[in-house]
RNA sequence: GGGCGCGUAGCUCAGCGGGAGAGCACUGCCUUCACACGGCAGGGGUCACUGGUUCAAUCCCAGUCGCGCCCA
């Protein structure tokens, strides 16, 4: 016997775990199906689950739940990715804190181990977590992103990349993050608005005494770095300075005044001062006119000796104080003025950052691009919703060369040595670089391996496939590749999913995955992104524990409307809670009344009418839930689940079903207690994608632990008879029509004030005879519903009645002591009214000619039928507000 | 400045050319033998505004106002 309330601690352990012992997650078990094929958005290793990890990993898990019970031969590849700086930075802060010595006297060698180490010890906590979640990953495969097959992918890549001349490297501006003394690419690089300042300088014009050129910037200390002033070549003001020079103050150096369209005259004074080391506008102007790129920086943001010995060692931002200072003695900075600019910060050291020259490894993203915006456009992968493949466009049409260097240790170490004049080899191996380069000098040289790491993305874009083992030519890369659906963020398109795309189209000559499904973010109750800092942080762990990882799960996934962000409270949960309780108290009382399961029972046989009918909303659901998972629509089958257990299976269906289990005809009790069975064991089916646990739970309740041992919920099949094959629409007629009966004498006795307990007698005037054999058939449990102890058939009403209008019947019961005529008066009033405003507005309708003549046939029919209905309702209820009347 | 999106019941949101919906909240009644994490009944909306297309507009188009997000 079920326990009165749903636990659901003390089942989610033990069913993953024969899930999982059960080899369950695993494909391969069904060789002639279908392969389908998701990766898992690997997340950092140093992670810990987030409410953006639920949501993407109960969609993906609802997927392949679904698929799998579809026969499709199942692989969700799992794993986590190495995660660079995070990691880098963790272990750092763990070294700190424990008093040992730093990254840089340790050494690199030390340090990588020390980070291994953390790794094997607390790296991964959040693949338990997804466990916890429900997620039915094959775990045996679990890769990451630094281990040897997928490092070999890696060194595969770049050095194919490098042969074909779309990796180089170069000399270029990149954005430096001083914090971590490391370049980060454009991506990783957070505009911040900050108030600030823009402050007028005055740079004298050499050879002419008094004459100065007046310059605005918000960074004066770069100034220092400063090899030429800009003004645009059709500016009059300043058409005869050009090709002059100016004398930077502070510094003496002579400098340029070049004339280039960059330069705006309508913005400040129209001269623009020129850091072409410092600033990406710069560099490209610089480029155009051969200026000096000067740096003036060090690697953690200090001047450096290539500016005046004065400022030498400051802080950037202690310069700028002294730059300023200095500026305002020599009576050269004429203008402050505050401003509100977004300021460049590094996404994880969390400093500004600086546009920064240095020689750092390029991949030609433009060239890649070029293929993975074909595979959007010709519609080889989709994006769902399909507006994101806007911002894809946007991103990759634009793209610019991709920086995968970093001066960090933890992660790839790039695949490059230097001979000792700086000759470049790059190859798989040491060994193998060694052998070039002594084919390149003709003897045995020293090499050295480049000191940089990739950009943890490099080797996260090769995912879909060195996950399944490439560059081997494995079986699983041949049956999994292309995969199927990728399921992410929208935050993440341009990181990952551009990336993969473009590695996918170049290695594999085909798309990593048809479908691009992306999710919303989930945020709290406000609307605000949720964030340690705000404080307003949900913990899914903390969710699961109070309310169970199901009713998690059937949140997000009811809330997973398509293009929306999720707004998640935990008053949601708990709403949800209440409806995996709600299933857990259908089951039980279905077991109470020994409904269970029979193997010879046929829905297409049922006879009883109530359970003809149920089986045919069981169909309408099985449609819905189908069409809504193939679509993607996850909100809608959530919500269609959720209405038929609740508000037709619960409400109504076992409802009508109690006077049959107490009554006497021990065949419609047999077939009902079978039908409620039959429907209890579909829905579970229907609703374990969702909510896999309790599910699983309650059909080892139906099925007996051998049969569901048998026939284990996880792969049982996906309901196959739908709409066309169990609806009978006549049971469909009879039902609504009873429905209706029960609603609308429930709705008068409750308007007129009836004591909830009292039974009544209802009359029927002018009940057709099909309807009348419906009551008749029904009796019992309309009575029950209603609280009807007597029906009768009289041609006139009795005086002091309520009275209601079913179809052409008039249903009037007798409250003769107890009924306020005034009351029973008002609401007949009120429902005419009612009547009146729907037959005025149909009217209207049906008397414009032109909505004859152009609308169709069968609207203007519709149209029709329903005048003819409210004007029979109308007549009705006026006639019984007349008896009323009379009475009165 | 460029791009994407959103304004529908008190709140959160579905719907998106032909009768305004859900969940939660709210009101009244009910401890009825699955469930008070429950049942029954009910109140509540010029579908942001202004034009246009159409026989018909919450839905399509244009504009206005308000609010997000992304990229410069």
């Amino acid at each position: 016997m079920l326990d009165k309330t749903y636990s659901p601690r003390a089942i989610e352990d033990k069913h993953y775990r024969q899930w999982e012992d059960g080899g369950y997650f695993k494909p391969g078990g069904r060789p002639d199906a279908t392969p389908f094929t998701i990766v898992i958005p690997p997340p950092n290793v140093t992670g810990s689950l987030h409410m953006g990890h639920a949501l993407n990993n109960t969609l993906q898990d609802v997927l392949c739940r679904y698929k799998r019970m579809g026969g499709y031969d199942v692989l969700w590849q799992p794993g986590t990715d190495h995660a660079g700086i995070a990691t880098q930075m963790v272990v750092e802060r763990k070294l700190a804190a424990e008093g040992n010595e730093g990254r840089r006297d340790m050494g690199r060698e030390k340090f990588i181990e020390r980070v291994w180490d953390w790794k094997a010890e607390s790296g991964g906590v959040i693949l338990n977590q997804l466990r916890r979640l429900g997620a039915s990953c094959d775990w045996s495969r679990e890769r990451f992103t630094m281990d040897e097959g997928l490092s070999d992918a890696v060194r595969h890549v770049f050095v194919t990349l490098h042969g074909q001349g779309l990796i180089y490297r170069d000399q270029r501006l990149v954005n430096w993050d001083p914090a971590f003394e490391t370049a980060i690419s454009d991506l990783e690089v957070q505009q911040v608005e900050a108030d600030g300042s823009m402050w007028s300088i005055k740079y004298p014009v050499e050879g002419a005494e008094g004459t100065f050129l007046t310059v605005a910037t918000t960074r004066p200390e770069t100034m220092l770095g400063d090899s030429g002033v800009a003004v645009h070549p059709e500016d009059e003001r300043y058409a005869h300075l050009i090709g002059k020079h100016c004398i930077l103050p502070l510094v003496g150096r002579r400098i340029p005044i070049v004339a280039d369209d960059y330069a705006d005259p309508e913005q400040g004074t129209g001269a623009v001062k020129m850091t072409p080391a410092h600033d990406f506008n710069d560099f490209e102007v610089g480029r155009r006119h051969d200026l000096e790129m000067i740096n003036i920086l060090t690697v953690d943001a200090r001047i450096n000796d290539n500016a005046p010995e004065k400022y030498r060692g400051l802080d950037r931002f202690e310069a700028r104080k002294a730059v300023l200072a200095d500026l305002e003695a020599e009576g050269l900075l004429v203008g402050e003025e505050k401003i509100r600019h977004s300021v460049p910060y590094g996404d994880r050291g969390g400093v500004p950052i600086e546009p920064y020259l240095t020689k750092q490894w390029f991949v030609d993203a433009k060239e890649l691009a070029k293929a993975a915006i074909a595979s959007v456009e010709q519609g080889r992968t989709k994006f769902v919703p399909g507006n994101w493949s806007k911002t894809y466009y946007e991103w990759m049409r634009n793209i610019q060369p991709w920086c995968v260097s970093r001066q960090l240790w933890w992660g790839h170490r790039i695949p490059a040595w230097y001979g000792p004049d700086g000759e470049i080899f790059v190859a798989m191996t040491e060994d193998e670089a060694r052998t070039k380069a002594e084919a390149h000098y003709g003897k045995p040289v020293a090499l050295s391996q480049d000191e940089d790491v990739l950009d943890t993305w490099f080797s996260s874009a090769l995912w879909p496939f060195s996950t399944l083992g490439w560059p081997e030519k494995t079986d699983v890369l041949a049956r999994h590749y292309p995969t199927d659906v990728l399921v992410t963020g929208f935050d993440i398109i341009f990181f990952w999913v551009a990336r993969m795309m473009m590695m996918g189209d170049h290695f594999m000559e085909e798309e990593p995955f048809h479908t691009v499904y992306v999710h919303a973010l989930v945020r709290d109750e406000k609307g605000q992104k949720m964030s340690k800092s705000k404080g307003n942080v949900i913990d899914p762990l903390d969710l699961m524990d109070k309310f169970g990882a199901d009713s998690l799960r059937f949140t997000l996934t009811a809330l997973a409307a398509a293009g929306r962000d999720i707004k998640l409270s935990e008053d949601r949960v708990e709403g949800y809670r209440n409806f995996m309780t709600k299933l857990w108290n259908a089951a039980r009382f279905c077991e109470m009344n020994e409904c269970r399961l029979d193997p010879t029972y046929d829905p297409k046989a049922a006879g009883q009418t109530l359970n003809r009918w149920i089986l045919g909303e069981l169909g309408r659901t099985r449609d819905a839930v189908t069409a809504a998972l193939e679509s993607y629509r996850f909100n809608d089958a959530a919500g269609a689940v959720y209405q038929f257990l609740w508000h037709t299976f619960c409400d109504w269906y076992l409802e009508f079903a109690k006077p049959l289990f107490s009554g006497e005809d021990a065949a419609a009790q047999a077939e009902t207690r079978a039908t409620a069975a039959f429907v209890l064991e579909r829905t579970l089916r229907l609703m374990h994608p969702v909510a896999p646990f309790i599910t699983a739970e309650l059909w080892v309740h139906l099925k007996g632990e051998a049969g569901a041992e048998a026939d284990p919920l996880i792969r049982a099949h996906w309901p196959e008879d739908g709409a066309e094959a169990l609806v009978d629409a006549d049971a469909d007629k009879e039902m609504d029509w009873v429905v209706r009966f029960i609603s609308a004498v429930r709705s008068v006795r409750s308007e007129m004030n009836v004591p909830a307990g009292a039974q009544v007698q209802v009359h029927c005037l002018d009940m057709r005879d099909e309807a009348k054999g419906w009551l008749t058939r029904h009796e019992a449990l309309i009575g029950r519903l209603a609280r009807i102890d007597g029906f009768e058939f009289p041609t006139e009403p009795a005086k002091g009645s309520a009275q209601l209008i079913l179809d052409e019947a008039t249903l009037a019961i007798p409250l003769a002591e107890v009924i306020d005529l005034g009351a029973e008066r008002k609401r007949l009033e009120k429902e005419i009214a009612k009547t009146e405003g729907e037959i005025a507005k149909i009217e209207k309708k049906l008397a414009n000619q032109s909505f004859l003549a152009k609308a169709p046939d069968a609207v203007v029919a519709e149209n029709r039928d329903r005048l003819a209905e409210e004007q029979a309702q109308r007549a009705k209820l006026a006639e019984a507000l007349e008896r009323v009347r009379q009475a009165g």
